[in-house]
DNA sequence: ATGGGGTCCGTACCATGGTACGGAGTCAAG
DNA sequence: CTTGACTCCGTACCATGGTACGGACCCCAT
């Protein structure tokens, strides 16, 4: 069990220092109990690397630090149908987005290629009337 | 030639009052005069509200309040060549954005039905680390 | 044992895109 | 001509997800 620096935590979940301590903040993260002994440096272990990688795969689902805090207390309890309604939730925002967004590609993309044709005024800025 | 009150304004591009006024302040509205006389109200046309839509459409692109900003002023100057290059890079954003929330999407469709099938941890959870 | 880098912690600041508030002035209907 | 709604303007505040800073302390190698 490796006992990471924060500064070795926070490379190996590719963020910050000042990440980790944000997520610590957030409540995210716990702070460990600086080791026995008058003064010293609080050290992470493998699991501590685990939950940061957690917190940024759930961030890159679209996940908000706040769903993703309920998620980690979700691992707690087990609590498989709400991480699953979660997930569902999830999933269908997505696919809003993403139909926004190529609705959005298409109408950028067909106006590319007018603007390419035309020597009038440049129909994208038109079309945005 | 409507001349709208900024109420009507801000009604008619679907925002609040206050949003109209952010958009003047970053210089992306312009501020019409007062009345002759001794003061007024200021009013508003047409040509602010398709300036308006234009600023809501743009930023359904995915384009920043910043870049829209460039685009008006663009607009300006009939800069087809600019416009375009703006056009052709937010499209490319957002086909790896598109991507990457398709990528999530696909994770978490996986792992909800996994979740589903599942009796022991939670996938989901189990997933993220 | 000393010097340079790392840690700790609080607090402040950043960008983005707004939203809210307060007081003074203005407009329009009754 | 009053009253209630709306406008104007500056300034402050909000959420989100960090990033930066400064002083005190600590730790390890030379």
């Amino acid at each position: 069990m490796a006992r990471l620096t924060i500064a070795k935590l926070a490379e190996a979940g590719g963020v910050g220092v000042e990440t980790v301590r944000y997520y610590q903040r957030r409540g995210l993260l716990d702070t460990p109990e600086r080791p026995e002994g008058a003064g010293s440096v609080r050290r992470y272990d493998e699991a501590a690397v685990g939950r940061l990688r957690f917190i940024r795969s759930a961030q890159a689902a679209g996940f908000t630090l706040e769903q993703i805090g309920e998620l980690l207390q979700l691992d707690a309890g087990h609590d498989h149908q709400r991480a699953r309604a979660l997930a569902e939730a999830r999933i269908a925002a997505l696919d809003a987005k993403i139909a926004e967004l190529e609705a959005a590609r298409a109408s950028l993309r067909r106006l590319a290629g007018q603007c390419a044709a035309s020597r009038g005024p440049c129909p994208i800025l038109e079309a945005f009337g």
